[in-house]
DNA sequence: CCTTTCACCTGTATGC
DNA sequence: TGCATACAGGTGAAAG
């Protein structure tokens, strides 16, 4: 749920909370959040306490906290993750905390920092040298807001792909920080069959649906990026993060916006998929007969983005 | 090496 | 009422 307009905005919020602070307590409350990482509860305390916060960094949907300028506290939100700052000089008399809290970290302006994530698909590890890019993410490529981002790069490692292009658009090791809502809306508005083969994209196609890509979660991001100003890193579990004017996402039965059919729902990978059937339509080889010609060239073999 | 499937989680909604 | 099931879906390990 959370993709990358929402964890920017996350990363936001924790530069005015966190970045400069000093933390000088922390609790892990289920440490099934730190699964991910090696380090006990107690190593996972011992090695935050006292460090100094920099500036929060992202990559697609990850987000870490520089520690003293060389390790890192990198977070993953999962699927209902949030970060959320308290005063605990108002709220910690006699108030427990949160009912999903995982992580509770104090800093040393008396604010706490709480990390409340339901379902526990979400993350918190220690990343021991990873200020600039923590080691457990450098297989994730850079999203479309990098720098460092090369959209015709990545157009080209899609179509050398053999796989459908929703599948290549989730797949954070081409591009980051797209998922399920934005890989549908991309997919709309480039007007393209998600179970469209890469291999059968022109390079003109594959450009449009990642700056598709792009433009769906910049316009997201503008639209939600200024509502947070209380103390609250607002990420809302599961209401809608910010007013996504979605297109196609949640619409089964409603009409497209373009062409007014009815939107469709599929299941896919155990999820779902929503698509114009008029707008967005399949490549009409199926393989019977006078099928498509065979697409044999390999350009290169397939790059490391990242 | 590349692609696909599945376990991991919990709260809510729905069917019998 | 109570129980079972579906659904939400990002990630990485394991399987193909």
């Amino acid at each position: 749920m959370p993709e990358l307009p929402e964890v920017e905005v996350v990363r936001a919020g924790l530069a005015r909370f966190v970045g400069g602070r000093r933390i000088v307590t922390a609790r892990v409350l289920d440490p099934r959040t730190l699964r991910r990482g090696p380090l006990s509860a107690e190593a996972f305390t011992e090695a935050l306490v006292d460090r100094l916060c920099g500036t929060p960094r992202r990559r697609g949907k990850y987000l870490w906290i520089p520690l003293d300028g060389t390790d890192a506290l990198l977070a993953h939100l999962g699927m209902s993750g949030q970060f959320r700052i308290d005063d605990h000089r108002i709220t910690d008399r006699g108030a427990q905390p949160h009912r999903h809290a995982r992580v509770v970290l104090g800093l040393d302006d008396g604010h706490q920092l709480a990390f409340i994530d339901q379902r526990l698909f979400g993350s918190l590890t220690i990343c021991p040298g990873g200020a600039e890019l923590p080691q457990p993410i450098s297989h994730i490529a850079p999203d479309p807001f990098d720098p460092d981002y090369r959209l015709n790069d990545v157009a080209a490692h899609m179509r050398a792909r053999h796989t459908t292009v929703k599948r290549s658009l989730l797949d954070q090791s081409m591009v980051s920080g797209i998922g399920n809502i934005y890989a549908d809306e991309a997919l709309w508005r480039a007007r393209i069959h998600g179970d469209h083969p890469t291999e059968l994209m022109s390079t003109r196609r594959a450009r449009a649906v990642l700056r598709s890509a792009g433009e769906v979660m910049a316009e997201a991001l503008h639209a939600g990026g200024t509502s947070f100003d209380s103390l609250y890193v607002h990420v809302n579990g599961d209401s809608g993060y910010f007013s996504r004017a979605l297109s196609v996402y949640g619409r089964e039965g409603e009409p497209c916006r373009r062409c007014g059919r009815s939107i469709v729902r599929e299941s896919f990978m155990n999820r779902s998929s929503y698509f114009c059937p008029r707008c967005q339509r399949l490549p009409r080889t199926s393989g019977h007969g006078a099928a498509a010609p065979r697409v044999v060239t390999r350009t290169h073999s397939a790059r490391k983005i990242g």
